[in-house]
DNA sequence: AAAATGCCCAACCGCCTTTGA
DNA sequence: GTCAAAGGCGGTTGGGCATTT
């Protein structure tokens, strides 16, 4: 990370923050002396402001109350703007600087495994704050993972996002997956859940229990992704307890193609497991629905629909399902608990997201 | 050398949820 | 139940800097 820390507060967006902050109050006293403590303020130095607001925390503390603390401390700056700048800058043991490659590794394990929740990834990484790991992520460790699998991917990857992921509640333990397609318009069959997370999510796994037979290539990736290019050599069909709906009229599936990771394996090959993989052609196109895992099912057209539309970024498409839309199209859930659909029950507003 | 462009990142915005009185 | 404040988040902005043209 660029040493820019000894910017002053507000310094880029000062303005930004005043404006967005209201006056205490309105009354014609306290304006005046609002009007007094603004010129005083303009005469106080950006960094004398750190040193300000600093002192006066570790001094007296927060109060429970940010709203109130520039008042007290004599600084024009609303309370969040104080408590932005205390939590991601001032506070003791701020932690600035390059990520290290186990830092990455975190980031990226705890992003597949939760999501985008940066203050519980932040709260797993001393010293580093949940701003800076976003800032990180978006301008670096994405493009850092993306540019990892490029070697694996056709040229339609671009425009694919590079995983889905979501929080995952107490009651429901299975990992989140992290997907990854090299496919233009990708037909998920997806597996258990436990289907590799409770195997080693190896190579030997994958070819010794799918459904089809594979061609494994396995990756020396730099970096925490182990990731597989599987290539079917014979017809689809779907993996898990009922009997699939999908398959292949024509058996044509010679080129059918899967591209999937594992989780971020830290080398245990279990951490994050593995839970589906994707296929083109390999299903027809009028086929409507498709197994996932013990009899959990979706309306086919309606997934993949969302998937290319909505999903994977091949148009911008914005749709999201609505709670009762996901209603509609499972028509049960598995009996074993473990599916791979994940309701991020940090989201409200019933909406979905697709893990 | 100067202008244009792109990248990085601190910080802001607006919205939402959580918490506590 | 209601309200205010705190806290959290994704998306975004814009200044500073490096690189390219």
């Amino acid at each position: 990370m660029k040493e820019t820390s000894n910017l002053p507060i507000g310094k880029t967006k000062e303005l930004g923050v005043q404006k967005a902050c209201t006056e205490f109050s309105p009354n014609a006293a306290h304006l005046a002396r609002e009007r007094e403590r603004e010129r005083e303020e303009e005469e106080v130095l950006p960094p004398q402001k750190d040193l300000k607001l600093k002192q006066f925390i570790e001094k007296y503390g927060t109060g429970g109350n940010w709203i109130a603390l520039p008042h007290k401390a004599g600084l024009k700056r609303c309370g969040k703007s104080c408590r932005l700048r205390w939590l991601n800058y001032l506070r003791p043991n701020i932690k600035h600087g390059e990520f290290s490659d186990d830092e990455d590794r975190i980031i990226c394990s705890l992003f597949a495994s939760i999501g985008s929740r940066w203050s519980i990834i932040a709260a797993q990484l001393p010293g580093r704050t949940d701003n800076d790991i976003k800032n990180y992520w978006n301008t670096k460790l994405k493009k850092k993972l993306m540019a990892t699998m490029l070697p694996f991917s056709h040229t339609n990857l671009i425009t694919q996002p590079l995983f889905q992921s979501s929080l995952q509640t107490a009651s429901s333990p299975s990992p989140s997956t992290f997907y990854h397609s090299t496919l233009t318009h990708p037909k998920p069959i997806l597996v258990p859940s436990n289907f590799l997370t409770n195997n080693k999510t190896t190579t030997e796994t994958i070819i010794n229990t799918s459904p089809h037979q594979l061609q494994v290539q396995e990756s020396n990736l730099m970096g925490p992704i182990h990731h597989y290019q599987v290539k079917a050599t014979s017809s689809p069909q779907v993996l898990g307890g009922d009997q699939p709906s999908c398959s292949s009229s024509d058996g044509s599936t010679s080129n059918n193609q899967f591209s999937y990771c594992t989780g971020f394996n830290n080398g245990t090959d279990q951490q994050m497991g593995f839970e589906g993989y994707f296929i083109n052609n390999g299903v027809e196109e009028d086929h409507k629905s498709s197994i996932l895992g013990d009899g959990f099912s979706v309306n086919y057209d309606q997934w993949s629909t969302e998937r290319q539309n909505g999903l994977w970024g091949e148009t911008q498409s914005d749709h999201q399902f609505t709670l009762e839309e996901f209603k509609q199209l499972v028509s049960s859930t598995p009996s074993n608990g473990c599916n791979n659909l994940f309701m991020d029950e940090s989201k409200t507003q019933g909406k979905l997201m697709y893990y």
